[in-house]
DNA sequence: AAAATTTGGTTTATTTTATAAACTTATTTA
DNA sequence: TAAATAAGTTTATAAAATAAACCAAATTTT
């Protein structure tokens, strides 16, 4: 049978953040925003949710007064991404 | 930039539908309902969608007289498919 | 042979999710 | 100094997935 998604990794945004995050040390809101393409409000609601699953660390500093939001994968994360890609594989890969 | 994914096929369930299609002439509804676990309403509502956008056919007859419904995948699906595993390869392959 | 259960579904309702729209606070720019 | 832009957050709406309820026919149980 074939294995479960994590529904948190299974949503093309997220799944797109988490991707840019596994090749970088971190990201902030603003480069993630042009590399997704994703709109402030969408992309802020999905980094909360990877933040609470503990999947990324979220670090909200400023910029001499302007807001900066500072995004980074997590051990966790890399686990759970990696256990998705290979419950992924079975689905796509043929048999 | 990541390619956006197919969303008729980012979902666990019609993504399994159509991976278990692509291996098999044709499947049941009652082999699809045993290879995926799905409950019969959400099996039901996530063929129709499928069928609907071309990318498999469903066959409605009989066995006897219990109902019988066949399906299998158009070349539409075949290539949605491929496509969808193409831009996913963007996501999860590493870079 | 009724009554109850199972089979093979469909339809409708509910919950969850994703997305978009509106808003906030601060910063430039004209 | 008014208007536009930046960096987000919060709230509202649309879309999706899922579950619950239902139906008709067949099979099994009592």
């Amino acid at each position: 049978m074939l294995k479960p998604l994590n529904p948190l990794l299974h949503s093309e945004l997220r799944l797109a953040i988490v991707s840019i995050l596994l090749g970088v040390e971190s990201a902030d809101f603003v480069y993630l925003r042009k590399q997704t393409g994703a709109t402030a409000g969408n992309l802020s609601v999905q980094l909360e949710k990877l933040n609470k699953a503990g999947y990324i660390d979220v670090e909200k500093g400023f910029n001499g007064k302007m807001p900066r939001t500072t995004c980074s994968l997590t051990e966790l994360g890399r686990e759970a991404f990696a256990e998705y890609v290979e419950a992924l594989r079975e689905y796509i890969s043929p048999k």
